[in-house]
DNA sequence: CATCAAGACTAACAAGTGTTAGTTTAATGT
DNA sequence: ACATTAAACTAACACTTGTTAGTCTTGATG
């Protein structure tokens, strides 16, 4: 029950291949050996290359913005509004590691689906850079740079696909809370 | 005065062409026709493809190791250790912003220096482990998962390369000032 | 002015690239 | 038993890759 069909199973194979090497440097070969094919079978599920690269990366991209969506339209507050954030990337990261490393590395390959992919993550930016304002006017964040708090964040959140891996034990919940705090009360007594 | 001879005009000409495509989407013959000549002529001063990224990777890494021994060798408290360490990922990562890319995208292609720089790595971030357990077993720090701290601050700073070239007008140390603030001390009033 | 070296050039290589066309295989439903 | 079909296969394509060998150009030095 691990893929829903073949072209599904293509594609987290390459996820995985791409997240080792990087998308340019994984070849259509490689793909086919990891599943013990030929090169040209995948050419039954796929369209191209460029496909299994767009469907990695705007499925996820497609993700984050309709978690952003659900939380830019609740009423909660600012710092519980950034803890929706925190929890909503490592969700999204937990299931699905591999994809997250074309995300932040590869997205440039992207071809027909790159302005879209731009946009996409413009938007995010900027939804989340409207939620630290929003934040510090009502006085419940700190009044420091909020481009220097957004670049911080979104950051760590980036990476998130990098350590995960590394920590299966720590389950989503606890992995969340503590990052919120350490991202949101930092390090220093 | 840009370059200091050719050799290293070829390398930070194909720096600046890795941090936007990556090493493997990018061929000798991308980075012969941006300094206007033709591939063969490259290798008048350089032995290999793979030279050029092991030069680029490695003195780069080898200034993070050197700026960290520093750093351990002073009698600073952790939370100066802390600063120190901001500034020096803000210092190195102005001056070699293309380069920085291939540090944290492109290592995986380093061949014989692979193991070699994963050592450094290593070493780094055991490093900055230590600070960071020393600065809680103190009571400087607050007692959280010292693993999250160790992973937030890192992924940072090591992205600092995407964002540096957007805020040039920021001068280094005010830069390295807001970040330390945010880092340190959170953004939760 | 002759010499020489640095550094550009052209031409070519063997291997690897994404992709297509056409064929075979094996399981399914009638 | 037969037809259909999904999905594998082989073979090949046109092109790109990193790299080498050998040659020409040019400016400095004796």
């Amino acid at each position: 029950m691990k893929y829903e069909n073949r072209k599904d199973e293509i594609i987290q194979t390459a996820a995985l291949l791409f997240k080792e090497k990087g998308y340019s440097a994984v070849t259509m070969r490689d793909i086919a050996k990891a599943m013990g094919i030929k090169a040209a079978s995948l050419y039954n599920h796929i369209k191209s290359k460029q496909e299994i690269l767009s469907e990695i990366i705007i499925s996820l991209a497609e993700r984050f913005t309709s978690g952003m969506d659900q939380i830019m339209n609740s009423e909660d507050s600012s710092v519980d509004k950034l803890n929706s954030i925190i929890q909503l990337h490592v969700h999204i990261t937990s299931n699905n590691q591999s994809g997250m490393a074309s995300l932040n590395s590869d997205w440039m390959h992207l071809n027909d689906k790159l302005e879209y992919y731009l946009k996409l993550r413009k938007d995010y930016e900027e939804n989340f850079r409207c939620i630290l304002k929003k934040g510090i006017e009502d006085g419940e964040l700190l009044d420091s740079n909020s481009e220097v708090m957004l670049f911080s964040i979104l950051s760590t959140l980036r990476s998130l696909y990098v350590w995960i891996p590394k920590k299966e034990h720590l389950p989503e919940k606890s992995l969340a809370d503590d990052l919120a705090n350490v991202l949101l009360n930092g390090i220093v007594k």
